[in-house]
DNA sequence: CTACTATTAGTACCTAGTACTAATACTGGA
DNA sequence: TCCAGTATTAGTACTAGGTACTAATAGTAG
């Protein structure tokens, strides 16, 4: 027996989901039903022929591209920033960020927020990252939002080189720290002092 | 004067590499030609009709989507791996993975290879990165290929502590150290000896 | 058996083209 | 200045993958 419409209109949906470029021709012989159905179909479930369903998702995917460079620059967002002295950001730990099996974030996004953090608080173009050390004092998981602190510490003697502690952490518990020696271009306002 | 050929058709390309989605018409009205000659410019430049442009970006970002999540689980490529002994993972820097000032690779990336090595080669579902010291050789442009290598260092009295060493390098120079200290759920089997 | 829903058929029309022919405009060189 | 060759435009037939609509037929539950 042919499958109800009730049947037929869900699985319709799904494997619309799965492949937004299939046509109502392929869909009316998968179903064994003629193509004025699946039109009637999608008319009620209010799906979107298949040109609109491949205009969305190019143009849902040409915005994500344009984006994508400024926003991989920092990870986390940066909510206050003195040059040369602390900086704080806020990263939300999504799906995406955590492992699968057991929804603990992976180290490298703790890490990431913390280096580009460290980074962005040097008031240095050409700012990098020459050492460092970590450590994870408990996991986060999916869901929690993750503040990262970053305080410049300032060294006499040292020309080139400057040390940023981060303190990260979830509801006021410290999550992750780290001290990043961070190798830089010209010397600080605060060091030429 | 309306644009030459060359000047029209040099600036269409750019036209529609910013914007697929134009249509001819809109290409005929910005360039103040007919709609044929618009045309006869796609052909000669081998630029594909509006849907076929709209359908490849679709595509190519569907594909994304759908691999995006188990891409993330590790960076790098993993080419090579003996639980518990030793991985080895290919990462290309890319354009997105640098700093646009300067064309160097940002840290996070070199530490998230060498960290999800380590996830990797630990014979453990739940293995976690417990602490990390780390340091950054010599910067990493984009266009090269980073490959780490990790080993693991089998500690005789810790329990649910395994140390893994990661060594990056870029043609045979080393760009990266990285010493894990990851924390395991149960013994690896080489303990259990 | 009837009322109602579900399905199918068919038509006109739409967009954004391709493929092709033919006419006209422009432009550089002898 | 005229001619050849290139560039541009116009127009027709046809395509995919639809929308919007009307109308006929099939199935089914009360």
């Amino acid at each position: 027996m042919r499958l109800s419409k009730k049947e037929r209109q869900g699985n319709l949906t799904d494997t619309i989901k799965v492949n937004p470029f299939i046509t109502d021709e392929e869909l009316a012989e998968r179903f064994r039903v003629s193509v004025q159905t699946i039109r009637l179909d999608r008319m009620e479930l209010s799906i979107p022929e298949l040109r609109e369903r491949i205009k969305y998702v190019a143009e849902k995917s040409f915005e994500d591209e344009v984006k994508s460079l400024p926003i991989e620059e920092i990870i986390g967002e940066i909510i206050d920033i003195e040059l040369d002295q602390s900086a704080i950001s806020i990263f939300d730990v999504k799906r995406e960020h955590v492992f699968i099996r057991n929804g603990i974030a992976r180290g490298h996004h703790l890490f990431a927020q913390a280096n580009s953090l460290a980074v962005a608080v040097i008031n240095d173009d050409l700012a990098l990252t020459a050492k460092s050390n970590i450590r994870f004092t408990r996991p986060v998981k999916e869901g929690e939002r993750v503040v990262a602190k970053a305080k410049v510490i300032h060294m006499k003697d040292q020309k080139d080189r400057t040390t940023v502690e981060v303190q990260s952490l979830v509801g006021g518990e410290l999550v992750f720290t780290g001290e990043f020696e961070m190798y830089r271009s010209k010397k600080s306002v605060k060091d030429e002092e």
